[in-house]
DNA sequence: CAATCAGTTGGTTGATTGATAAATTGTTGT
DNA sequence: ACAACAATTTATCAATCAACCAACTGATTG
């Protein structure tokens, strides 16, 4: 009754806050939140699956992803937006791979989890 | 003209694609992108940067993002629905934490990259 | 330089999503 | 049982996003 004006103690005696318990910094985590919206969608981390194996280019995809080419044209244009994926021009072709290491692990490690809890989804 | 109904010439051409290029199955690309989807906004991951370091209840949560307790409630049941994170009652507190060490890494894998990206914004 | 192939861009539409406030459930202490 | 606190739920609204089709650009070949 003497102390209801103290918002903070009822957390304070459930658990002592420790003072350098702080989030993650803003900025960092926009931009990894960016990259995992980016990778947040099927058919989005489906081409990147593709792209953690091999380099390959629009046409390719679109015949590996039995999809039609615009489509995935725009959704490279996405990845591309947020730096997760390269081009590089060849002739008539582009080809598009991952834009680094850090990329493919966190594609790897989340396809490792999806598989994991694959049951999950029936 | 005589060969246009063969699609997959042209990018035949480019690189013979492998045999086993394949994108990863569709079901784990599914449960892989509901966790980077879960992941990817930015209140949601500075709530996830939090349980990282600590487990803690959603009263702690509120005071250290600084925001009201129901909105903190609605993402951590997104969270929670998407097995992201786990919930243990302890009286009248509700305490979560990471669901396991793989969401950690994951965590800690993208706050990692975009520490390293954090000019990207500016 | 015209024709064709490879890829991108723009605009629209329908579906998801996140924020907010209000009402409700559950828990403890008196 | 009642009051006070902790958390969830529900509903609604605005914003964001992905799919789709059409038009366009850029590069190569005849």
């Amino acid at each position: 009754m003497a102390i209801e004006n103290d918002m903070a103690s009822c957390a304070a005696e459930a658990h002592p806050l420790p003072e350098g318990l702080l989030p993650a910094p803003l900025e960092v985590c926009e931009r990894a939140a960016a990259i995992f919206r980016a990778m947040g969608d099927v058919n989005r981390l489906r081409l990147l699956s593709l792209l953690a194996k091999k380099e390959l280019c629009v046409t390719e995809l679109t015949e590996l992803l039995e999809d039609n080419l615009p489509a995935i044209s725009q959704r490279l244009r996405l990845l591309r937006s947020e730096r997760l994926v390269r081009t590089r021009r060849r002739g008539k072709h582009v080809f598009y791979s991952l834009s680094d290491n850090h990329i493919a692990e966190l594609i790897a490690n989340g396809l490792a989890h999806g598989e994991e809890h694959e049951d999950d989804i029936a």
